[in-house]
RNA sequence: GGGGACGUGGUGAAAUUGGUAGACACGCUGGUCUUAGAAGCCAGUGCCUCGCGCGUAUCGGUUCAAGUCCGAUCGUCCCCACCA
């Protein structure tokens, strides 16, 4: 340390007040105080991963930090928990290439994170904290799955799913990523194994429509919308010519059906059998098991050619009973509407694209169109209907409506709506995960496990492997595998829930994290429930966020939470970008890592910095040099208060501020609320620069302007405002003093200043009192000199004013 | 192909309801302090042909007035994608 100069000793701050912090249980929550109103502020928590901590974590951590550290001090009470999302691929992966259990290497992790976040000062109650493969977690992760269970919407399935053989395990739709895993970029196929699937499709209605009870950003709602995508239409039935049999098909467009020359059934179609005729069998056949072996990516290739075979049956369009003749198309998808289509050829663009390929016929119905010649290209739009009989001289919407009362009246179709969502796929065959709460029977019957008996712990395994053959790593666990329940045997289940199980749940745990005779208390649900703000990265957008509706929707069903929806208010921290704009990664070498700039900047100025660099949601470049400026500002904070000796500086001991600098202060204190509120912390941060900016050019200002400053600048960078709180004489922590207000009259001006302009441009600007009369501004407007020229020797056409801002005068000539 | 977000100085960015574009910060330039450097402190900094000039991706429109509203184009990013 310099003799001349005792400088901002950010290290000796910093790790002072994390252990005051820690030592006082400062952040401890009650449970409910009636005096106050509760505010929850919860971040996505995350997956510990052995990389530690980037730099994306502390700009969503500490956006939540100030926002939980301001409500604080405006006197509420403010449940801002931490913990870890810690089944996973990653430390699977690792325990199969060294060995190691996977339950060390998480604890390491956690450890290491748990270190790393508390550097950064942020106010958690760390008596909160939660763990999803904690045994005293996942027993009531268990347990919900139970209810799940028991309402029907967990069900045993045999159909084709996503199976990755590169993990060993099947996936989630929403963890395939064009025809990849999301995890890895392996190649996915289509696999029939035996999975539990939960039965999301029930609530699709729901988890769409109370979308518009949420304060969400606008595409996160949208994603969820289109993910969830509903469609409303027809179904309708076709009857398969010379034969007993008929299908159904879901169309939009029933409008069409004179249109439709054609049908398609997917490749996987359970009638594709019975109907082919013996000449097609062979062709079919190699179709059909073409398709099977193709993965999702190949046959969902971009600008992939149509392919097809004739099945050689026909069916009867029910509208006019012509003959249509049924192809198969892996164009068509099995698991969407009936697994069948009526190609409209003449108004649908695959269909246009198939019809034209194999030779079929194309059929206008609808005029309009950039084409006249229906046969070069399909019509989309609206038109009048024609080649319809009755639909005749209708518009679409007008012909849809007729059609659906025409099938409805004669039997052959009724209107219908279909959604993209499927059903959730739930079970996975890794070990890391939680083990499902479920017994089989020697016939293969599935059984609850008593509740009694949860949590069903993991067992232990020395071979994490996954088996390769969709068999659980948890079919070797011996011993653990039979399961006894009133005096019968059973066979316990073996695969694993995916991570998203955990997930799903864990901010009802915060309320109540050691509670072991319940999965929280409901008398403190209704307390803290909803979430108030809830914020994490989009990437979520589709798949925890719309998991965890799900769940927290049963759980309302159930009466076990009070509220419909889990997170009322939803932000997503944009992410940051590495000093090349690129998307940080290690193969780019342009990771930063907090640890370092912590060591080499301190704890505030790294949050300081990841709030200035821009708007809280926006995508932002990282810039080593930025973080000089929140530095300087943290240091000439310090030097305002503190003196050479680490006493309080000479200048805080005005009698009275400089009536200019106390205006100041009010229109600060002001912006800093309002912005701190708006989470504009980056304009926030700008004000109270220009406070200390100002403060530097008074002689002295007064105590009570310090410990303004010192409050504001608390929630933002916590270390120094303690610090410089102390300084000023306080013994308490500054965490929940009461936070400044302002005084309306002094953060208004007496006198403006009016932007003269002449036809649009600026030309003067003049500083009149705030009561001036539109009278005595325009005459002084056009008596000013830099206003004169302008207007000398033309005629005035029009005058603007607009009190307060600007005047304008039209001129012509 | 469908949906969404966005485009402002050398850089990160500001800018209620349309009302003085570029706050704040980085960088740069000059000064000051210092044996010296760093750190401080003070001042300047959109552009140019320096004008009655130009300027918020480009072009057009509405308006007394457009970064902001409308239309088209170009570009960047994100999500979904043969969903009938």
């Amino acid at each position: 340390m310099s003799a001349i100069h005792r400088d901002y000793d950010f290290k000796a701050i910093e790790a002072t007040w994390q252990k005051y912090w820690d030592d006082h249980k400062t952040f401890k929550t009650p449970d409910a105080d009636g005096s106050k109103p509760k505010y929850y502020i919860l971040d996505m928590f995350p997956y510990p991963s052995g990389d530690g901590l980037h730099v994306g974590h502390p700009e969503g951590y500490t956006a939540t930090d100030i926002l939980a550290r301001h409500k604080r001090m405006r006197g509420f009470n403010v449940l801002h928990p931490m913990g870890w999302d810690a089944f996973g691929l990653p430390a699977e992966q690792y325990a199969v290439k060294t060995g190691k259990h996977p339950r060390e290497t998480t604890a390491r992790n956690v450890t290491r994170f748990r270190e790393q976040i508390k550097s950064l000062g942020l106010s958690y109650d760390w008596d909160r904290e939660v763990d999803t493969t904690d045994p005293g977690y996942y027993k009531w992760t268990q347990w919900i799955f139970l209810k799940l269970f028991e309402r029907g919407l967990a069900y045993e399935s045999f159909a084709p799913v996503n199976w990755c053989p590169e993990l060993g395990t099947v996936l989630a739709n929403e963890e395939v990523i064009d025809g990849k895993s999301e995890v890895g970029g392996f190649p996915v196929i289509k696999k029939p194994i035996r999975q539990w699937v939960l039965k999301i499709t029930a609530y699709a209605e729901r988890l769409l429509a109370d979308l518009d009870l949420l304060d969400w950003p606008e595409s996160s709602k949208e994603m969820q919308r289109n993910w969830i995508g509903k469609s409303i239409g027809a179904n309708v039935t076709f009857a398969v010519f010379g034969s007993a049999e008929s299908f159904g098909v879901f169309t939009t467009r029933p409008d069409t059906l004179f249109g439709a020359t054609f049908c398609v059934l997917s490749p996987e179609h359970a009638l594709v059998k019975k109907i082919t005729t013996p000449a097609q069998k062979p062709a079919v056949d190699a179709y059909v098991l073409g398709a099977a072996h193709k993965s999702d990516m190949e046959r969902t290739a971009l600008g992939k050619e149509k392919t097809g075979v004739f099945t050689g049956a026909y069916a009867l369009n029910p509208v006019n009973g012509e003959r249509a003749p049924i192809w198969i198309a892996d164009y068509v998808l099995v698991t969407y509407g009936e697994g069948a289509i009526m190609a409209v050829p003449g108004h649908d663009e695959r269909d246009h694209e198939f019809a034209v390929k194999f030779g079929l016929p194309i059929k206008r119905v609808l005029t309009g169109g950039d084409e006249p010649d229906i046969t070069v290209k399909a019509h989309t739009g609206d038109g009048e209907l024609v080649n319809s009989g009755f639909l005749d001289q209708m518009m679409k919407a007008e012909a849809i409506a007729a059609m659906c009362a025409w099938l409805e009246k004669n039997g052959k179709g009724k209107k219908a709506i279909t959604y993209k969502l499927r059903d959730w796929l739930f079970s996975r065959q890794r070990y890391w995960g939680e083990p499902f709460p479920l017994a089989h029977d020697k016939d293969g019957k599935v059984f609850a496990v008593a509740e009694a008996d949860l949590p069903v712990l993991l067992p232990e395994l020395d071979d994490f492997k996954p088996s390769g053959n969709a068999e659980s790593p948890l079919a070797r666990a011996g011993a653990w595998l039979e399961y006894t329940k009133d005096g019968k045997t059973y066979r316990r289940e073996t695969n694993t829930m995916p991570q998203w199980a955990g997930s799903c749940w864990y901010y009802l745990r915060y309320i109540d994290p050691k509670n072991d005779k319940a999965a929280w208390d409901k008398d403190k649900e209704k307390y803290w429930m909803p979430v108030d703000l809830y914020i994490g990265g989009a990437e979520h957008a589709v798949l925890h966020l719309l998991y965890a509706r799900f769940w927290h929707k049963v759980l309302y069903d159930c009466g076990l939470v009070s509220t419909k929806e889990p997170f009322q208010r939803l932000i997503h921290q944009g992410i940051i970008l590495g000093e090349n704009n690129e998307k940080m990664s290690k193969s780019r070498g342009n990771v930063v890592n907090p640890d370092d700039v912590v060591a080499e900047w301190g704890a505030d100025s790294l949050r300081l910095y990841e709030m200035f660099m821009g708007p809280l949601e926006a995508a932002k470049p990282w810039q080593t040099t930025g973080i000089t400026g929140v530095h300087r500002f943290l240091k000439r904070v310090y030097r305002l208060v503190v003196d050479e000796d680490g006493a309080l500086s000479k200048k805080i001991d005005a009698p009275a501020n400089s009536p200019e600098f106390e205006r100041t202060l009010h229109k600060t204190v002001k912006k800093v609320t309002e912005d701190t509120e708006a989470l504009q912390f980056n304009t926030g941060i700008a004000a109270m620069m220009e406070l200390v900016n100002a403060a530097y050019k008074e002689p002295q200002i007064t105590r009570k302007a310090a410990e303004t400053l010192a409050l504001l600048v608390a929630p933002y960078a916590p270390h120094l405002g303690e610090e410089v709180w102390k300084i000023l004489g306080h013994q308490e922590t500054v965490a929940y003093a009461p936070w400044p207000t302002f005084d309306p009259a002094l953060v208004e001006d007496d006198t403006v200043e009016i932007a003269v302009q002449v036809n649009g441009k600026v030309r003067a600007t003049l500083t009149t009192a705030k009561t001036a009369t539109k009278d005595q501004v325009m005459k002084a407007a056009k008596e000013h000199e830099g206003v004169k020229k302008w207007l000398e020797g033309k005629e005035l056409a029009k005058e603007i004013f607009v009190p307060g801002k600007i005047v304008n005068f039209v001129v012509k000539g």
